[in-house]
RNA sequence: GGGGGGAUACCAGAGCGGUCAAAUGGGACGGACUGUAAAUCCGUUGCUUCGGCUACGAAGGUUCGAAUCCUUCUCCCCCCA
């Protein structure tokens, strides 16, 4: 199957310019998607765009992934309705290793002639100087044209107005673009849909200043059935980096996803074909409350990401956590195993002495620890019947743990709400 | 340069001297139901040693008492030139 027909029976595809499937049928092809170093791990969004590069290079073209080092130095205002302020240049470099380290585990980097590579746009925009770069690629387009686009269309009619830094930010990107065409042959450029503008603008460049024909192809910006935002869950984003996002909590997050989005999701982030997700699919309509589906999405995105032994453990942990096991099952186990399962969930160590004293739940949970912000908190959430210690709600804001409640003479665990769990340590 | 309007909790937005820790809606969080779904219903949404304390753009002032009135400042919007 080609790689636009691909994306398309996927519902991945958005929007895509004329000659592009034609060009990519006729053989090998190099494109490249470029990713913003904002933060140092890339997040579940940025997953979709990486599962398109992975599509590009499962069906023979050879895929660039760019990290953007110079365009991070200014910012990209698609999507933006204020100005942005600018990261260190400190920040930036942390970013770039990070998120390159990342990308380096997706894409396949020794198959041959279609490798995969990564490039940094900062390699060819630190020589070049301001006066050469206006009189280069600024003359090729007029600000007329730049001013028609959507990001910058937006901002000059709002409130807040546009540095001139973001307003050249297109023709960064679209330089970008020029020069891997130029130098690397890359034809085609990718991203979500809110890159349109910007990747044209590459295309309208590479036309004007070297009559030559570059392609562009966008993707779906994934939103949940109910409108929100995706990946982001309990306040938080949903990172690639396990220091940011536990393996377990990662998990937790796919398996969660609602009916209605699921069969979305396993399209855009598993490389499972069409007949297997149409037969998984029936089976999960005849017992929805397998959740085959899910378990499947989460399982197969948690293994690319965070690989087998992590999942196994994710697994593991949910089991014991949302499963029928007792409280109990923990006591047979050594500590160590214990921290095992409680691994990626947030833990809290306290005095040993003082819970051989006996310590007020309000006090335990919302001053030595920090399950709840504030005592008001933790006693509107207990009577609201919301906490548990040890699987048993909190029956009063009264009550007083001690020792005697320690699992292993050592273990608290608390949940707040039935999915939020703590594990409360003493020592 | 002249004239007018505004700034309230996460957001939107009421309140215009005491009964205001501040209506209402959204969001968020929790509970029930369930499948760790969706929908629905219910509850919570400033801190507290429960005596109070800090809050309505900032700083002062009037008053027994101010989110509400006055002064100055900062920022935003609109109209005229």
């Amino acid at each position: 199957m080609s790689f636009v027909e691909e994306l398309r029976w996927r519902g991945m595809l958005h929007d895509i310019m004329p000659g592009t499937e034609e060009l990519l049928n006729k053989g090998m092809a190099s494109g490249y998607i470029g990713f913003d170093p904002t933060a140092d791990s890339l997040h579940v969004g940025s997953l979709a765009t990486i599962m398109t590069l992975i599509h590009f290079q499962r069906a023979g073209h050879k895929p660039y992934a760019l990290v953007g080092g110079a365009t991070g130095m200014v910012g990209d205002p698609s999507g933006k309705s204020a100005e942005r302020s600018l990261l260190s240049e400190d920040a930036l470099a942390v970013n770039l290793k990070g998120i390159q380290s990342q990308l380096e585990r997706f894409l396949d980097f020794n198959s041959g002639e279609n490798s995969a590579e990564i490039v940094n746009n900062y390699d060819w925009f630190k020589e070049f100087s301001f006066l050469h770069f206006i009189r280069d690629v600024g003359k090729h387009l007029t600000v007329n044209y730049m001013m028609a686009k959507d990001s910058v269309k937006s901002r000059l009619s709002g409130d807040s107005g546009m540095s001139f830094t973001e307003f050249s930010y297109q023709l960064i990107q679209g330089y970008d673009f020029y020069y891997l065409w130029k130098n690397k042959n890359c034809v085609i450029q990718m991203g979500g849909s809110d890159q349109w503008g910007n990747i044209v603008t590459g295309t309208e460049l590479i036309r004007r200043k070297d009559a030559g024909e570059a392609y562009a192809l966008t993707t779906q910006l994934i939103k949940k059935a109910d409108g929100a935002k995706f990946g982001k869950s309990e306040g938080g984003n949903i990172w690639l980096d396990e220091t940011k996002t536990s393996p377990y909590k990662f998990y937790q997050f796919w398996l969660n996803a609602t009916d209605e989005d699921v069969k979305k999701f396993i399209r855009i982030f598993t490389l499972l074909d069409r007949e297997t997700i149409e037969a998984m699919e029936a089976e999960h309509d005849a017992a929805p409350h397998q959740r085959a589906l899910q378990k499947t999405l989460a399982k197969d995105i948690t293994i690319r990401v965070h690989g087998e032994a992590a999942y196994e453990k994710a697994i593991q942990s949910s089991d014991f956590l949302f499963g029928n096991t007792g409280i109990e099952f923990l006591s047979e186990l050594t500590n160590e195993e214990v921290l095992g399962i409680f691994e990626g969930v947030p833990n809290y160590t306290v005095q040993l002495a003082d819970m051989q004293q006996g310590v007020n739940v309000l006090d335990l949970l919302a001053a030595q620890t920090a399950v709840f912000a504030s005592k008001g908190e933790a006693k509107k959430m207990i009577q609201g019947g919301g906490a548990a210690v040890n699987k048993t709600k909190i029956t009063s804001p009264e009550a007083t743990y001690t020792a005697e409640d320690l699992i292993n003479n050592k273990f608290l665990v608390v949940q707040k709400g039935k999915k939020n769990y703590f594990l409360i340590i003493a020592e």
